[in-house]
DNA sequence: GTGAAAGCGCTAACAG
DNA sequence: CTGTTAGCGCTTTCAC
């Protein structure tokens, strides 16, 4: 059997409440038998049961993460991130990919009775449930949306941005014409705000907007050469591409490859997120940097930051983006 | 306030007992008040505290994944494969990326009080930690390593095997005679292992080997990017050059590139791990597949079966690997 | 400074 | 079939 508080209370000669007090640096409690029940914890290897702590306290000291799927370098990013900040709290993390297209999944509603906080990063949550959770005052944040009409802890990329800087890139400075999108799925909202700064580049400077849809697609790398290859059956050929993410950007380089043609000779290419790999590949990719592991970490901070003072005011942050230009547009080595 | 089983119970005008039945479909009580029960506790949307149900029970549903670091592609599927089975059957699961080098983290020892069992993918936690969740007792399954003198659940590839075959494969199929063979990190189990395959290869042909150790080295594309540039300054190049991970692959072709050199005319390379983005690189990278979502699901299925029967005998599960032949190594398009 | 006792929400005998 | 009651291990008043 594992040792409690009444083996410690036992072999120390007191009570318990002397010893629960010596644990958690309690006040009105003399050194010396602070130090004797400490000692006779650790000889013991006692280690205070989570749930006993948690039913007196109300108190979980875990945290969950959701996303749509763990695959793929993003989400491992963002566990990175999130994972770091919330053990360096004495938080634990709880993952969970809810792939689910159920907005209100039943699931999510045992979530509160085993966390303090929640983490969303998932786009098919929904507002139901987020109205209800706003409703309870249950510690939350959400990544890469917002709800209308509610003010909420929000850390989000600035998709909008970033693509249309990456767009005025490729016009400017390459004079690229013909620019296609390959999307991410359609309904997903990176895509939609990476597709909203793509056209209003392309508008600014009068150019159409040639975008290969998805109709159930996905951010993998085969979604990116199965759509790649289709653009290659089009009659006029573009000079750019511009992948939703970087990981379609592997499968667009090499449906481009595996035809005979030169990236970016014969076409230019362009991702978006900066994975740990695009510097790496052939060639090198020049994408947008959104630091996801950051995003994860920043979000995981003030997820803590709103449990700890839930009268707080909600803070909604955009990350900014950075463009980072490597061959794959067309530019000499940087 | 949350309902409680109290909230309840006084709604229906039960006792607490009642409800608890009801709730947990236990046996005697008629069907009636257990309709009844039920549509008031989904009625006030009810969930169980999981901290008194812990309490009560000895359980937590839960279990926690520890491995060094989350970047990378590989413990994204790890996780990926862990998290599916886990919630199937109504598990939850922490990760943890424990990149200590102290072999008995105090960390580790709070881990028992929260979860209900342990998948260890980390190879610098000590056997001393091993033993003492052995004598205790309690369930965990180690991935990619085993304990000299110990039966435990253990899961892990068969890197020597994979590696031997693919350096022949390199030998015999393409007539290497110098292959050098880029370390991740040299105290990694998993690169000892397929260090051993390939030396055993090279043996069995009388060829010598051709090391680039890694003295600080991970498994990341810029390490690969490094050695292979170190390589690159031999005064005899290498003909083919076989990566301790696809993801140090990646780094490596890019070396050779940027060198102006060829893939897999002037040198060919070999990975091992079949990351998803390795059939997509420039070139499609001949690798191993060792299917890590895979290894990851089944080292859960068997956590959960240990505890679920504690005396099962255990089981050590070599997971098969296999060839994918692509066309980094210098073969066609298969 | 220390102890007694109540209570956190739920389960599981044991009675009825 | 249903209710009473005693814990599970810990925190926290409130006395002393």
């Amino acid at each position: 059997m594992q040792p409690t508080i009444y083996t410690i209370a036992e072999q120390a000669g007191v009570s318990i409440a002397t010893v629960s007090r010596a644990l958690n640096n309690g006040p009105r409690i003399s050194e010396a038998t602070r130090a004797r029940i400490l000692k006779i914890a650790t000889d013991l290897g006692y280690q205070p049961s989570a749930a006993a702590r948690g039913l007196a306290l109300k108190t979980t000291e875990t945290l969950a993460l959701i996303f749509p799927q763990v695959s793929g370098p993003y989400f491992s990013e963002l566990i990175g991130g999130a994972e770091g900040v919330a053990r360096q709290q004495n938080y634990h993390l709880l993952v969970y990919s809810l792939q689910t297209n159920k907005p209100n999944d039943p699931f999510l509603h045992l979530l509160p009775a085993r966390t303090d906080g929640l983490i969303l990063s998932n786009q098919h949550i929904g507002e139901e449930y987020i109205h209800h959770l706003h409703q309870r005052s249950f510690p939350f944040v959400l990544m890469g949306r917002e709800v209308a009409g509610l003010k909420l802890d929000t850390v989000r990329p600035d998709n909008e941005g970033g693509a249309y800087q990456l767009t005025r890139h490729l016009i400017e400075v390459h004079g690229c014409q013909r620019i296609a999108f390959v999307c991410g799925s359609e309904d997903n909202l990176h895509t939609q705000e990476r597709l909203a700064g793509y056209n209003r580049a392309l508008q600014a400077s009068g150019l159409p907007a040639w975008v290969e849809p998805s109709i159930r697609g996905d951010f993998s790398e085969a979604g990116g050469y199965a759509r790649m290859q289709r653009i290659l059956t089009w009659a006029e050929q573009p000079q750019a591409v511009f992948a939703a993410s970087d990981q379609m950007a592997v499968g667009v380089l090499a449906a481009i490859t595996q035809a005979g043609l030169h990236v970016p000779e014969d076409i230019a290419v362009v991702g978006f997120d900066d994975i740990p790999s695009a510097a790496y590949l052939q060639p090198a990719l020049t994408t947008v940097n959104q630091a996801i592991f950051e995003q994860g970490a920043l979000a995981t901070e003030h997820l803590l930051q709103r449990i700890n003072w839930p009268d707080m005011a909600p803070r909604s942050v955009v990350w900014p983006t950075r463009l980072i230009i490597r061959r794959s547009c067309g530019c000499g080595n940087p």
